[in-house]
DNA sequence: CGCAACATACGACAACTATCGAACATTCGC
DNA sequence: GCGAATGTTCGATAGTTGTCGTATGTTGCG
C-alpha cells in the first residue's frame, strides 16, 4: 500500500481528464483501459491516457490487475475511504445534483 | 460568485503549503497574511505567499476583506459547502485523527 | 511630508506536467 | 511463428506552476 499522500490525490484528482477517468470507474467498477478511455469521452492518444492513468496509480487513487493483453483499472476506494473519508464522495457528488438550493 | 469549478479548487488545494494555510483559516476564522503564513509555517517570500493567497481567491476557497495595510482573508466555507459537499470537510480532517483503524 | 509596515505586481528562472508520435513488450488467435 | 490487439515506455516539445527579488502601491504614524 502506498503513502496515499493527501497533496498527490488531489493533484491526481486536479485534472478534468483523470476525474472524468474516476467518474467512469465509479460507474462501472472495473474497466480496462480502453473502456476507461471511451468511459471518460477523453480523445487523447494512447500514451496521454497510460500516463493520466498511472498518476492516479502512482497517487494510490487506482489499482491496475494485468489479464492477458488487458489491464483492468479499478478505484481503490476502500483504502481512499479509509484513509480521507468522504472525499471521494464529495469528488464524486459534483454534478450528480442540480446544486439549486432553492 | 466565481464559478467555483471543482477542478480549479482541486488544484489549488493540491499544494501543501496551500493546504496548510486552509487549514490555518479553518481553525482562526479570519487572519492577514502575515499571521496565516506564520500559522501555517510557511517560510518563504510574501510574494510567494502573495501568489498562493491568490490562487486560493482565484479558485474561490477564500475571500478578502481590505482594512488599513491589512487583508484579512477567510473561507467561503458557506459557499464552499454549498457546492461541494463534504469536500472541504474531508480535507481538512485529514491528519485530524491518528487514522489508526486497530 | 517622509518613513515604516503591509501586501501586491512584475520579470525571470527552474521544475514540473500534459501531450504527442514512435518504438517496444506482451498476449491472443490463426 | 506471424500478425493483430492492447498498453507501456521513451524522447521531445510546449505550456503551466512555484519560487524569488525587486519595484510598486496603499495606509498609518510621527
Amino acid at each position: 500500500m502506498r503513502e496515499l499522500n493527501l497533496t498527490s490525490v488531489l493533484a491526481a484528482l486536479a485534472d478534468p481528464g483523470r476525474l472524468a477517468t474516476v467518474r467512469a470507474l465509479a460507474a462501472t467498477g472495473e474497466a480496462c483501459c480502453g473502456q476507461v478511455q471511451a468511459m471518460a469521452g477523453l480523445e487523447c492518444g494512447k500514451s496521454t491516457m497510460s500516463h493520466h492513468l498511472r498518476v492516479l496509480r502512482t497517487a494510490g487513487i487506482t489499482t491496475t490487475r494485468v489479464d492477458g493483453t488487458h489491464r483492468w483499472v479499478s478505484l481503490r476506494r476502500t483504502e481512499l475511504d479509509a484513509r480521507f473519508p468522504g472525499l471521494l464522495a464529495a469528488v464524486l457528488a459534483e454534478g450528480a445534483s442540480p446544486v439549486r438550493p432553492f
